[in-house]
DNA sequence: TTCATATTTCCAGAATAGTCAAATTATATT
DNA sequence: AATATAATTTGACTATTCTGGAAATATGAA
């Protein structure tokens, strides 16, 4: 991973809407949520779901499959697993 | 950790120029490093520098101590683990 | 004291992020 | 086709972040 593409992530998850949908989806599992289910949940206008959810994908933090007219949101554990590991290997002591 | 202090701390290392200047004071290790030398090693002007610094400060990843006309910042190793058992915990697959 | 050095704070401007109603796109049902 | 549902994109606005010169603060040396 590179630092761009950690700045990207971090980015992603440094905002508290985010963060909560984030954990939201990893709790949810694999079979995910569908957008709408996602902004009732957080009482969140879709348009504004809609804009975090955007940062996520473009971090590669989630992806989305069309379910019919819903879109399901699911976490992408690997990104997050390479988050962690430039984490430890980068900003942690013993790191290179 | 709460979800504040997560995203504050993921706020502060989503930025290339701090994520940067963090992984240098992890690379420099306990006895840390003066603003100055920083600043001149990244060849940032001052106040921006000290711009970054507070963010990374105000989030509890580095701390400073003052060395006779220098302050010598050094990374905070404690606030970085915390961070690291937060996403371990909440964000990644059987996190609770 | 006076001067020099190290750093921060103040300030203003430029850039980016966050919010959400309204319009648009995509799919499904009748 | 016409209508309904699910979600995104657009657009306008507000708020926050980033940047760096200039002024202020803090310490040390002459």
């Amino acid at each position: 991973m590179k630092i761009s593409d950690a700045v990207e992530a971090l980015g992603a998850l440094a905002q508290q809407s985010r963060l909560e949908v984030y954990r939201y989806l990893v709790q949810a599992g694999p079979g995910g949520v569908a957008a709408g289910a996602i902004a009732e949940h957080f009482g969140m206008p879709g348009a504004t779901l809609s804009f975090h959810l955007s940062a996520l994908k473009q971090a590669h933090l989630v992806v989305c499959q069309r379910e019919g007219r819903s879109l399901i949101y699911s976490a992408n554990y690997q990104t997050m697993g390479e988050l962690m590991s430039y984490l430890t290997e980068n900003c942690c002591q013993g790191g290179v």
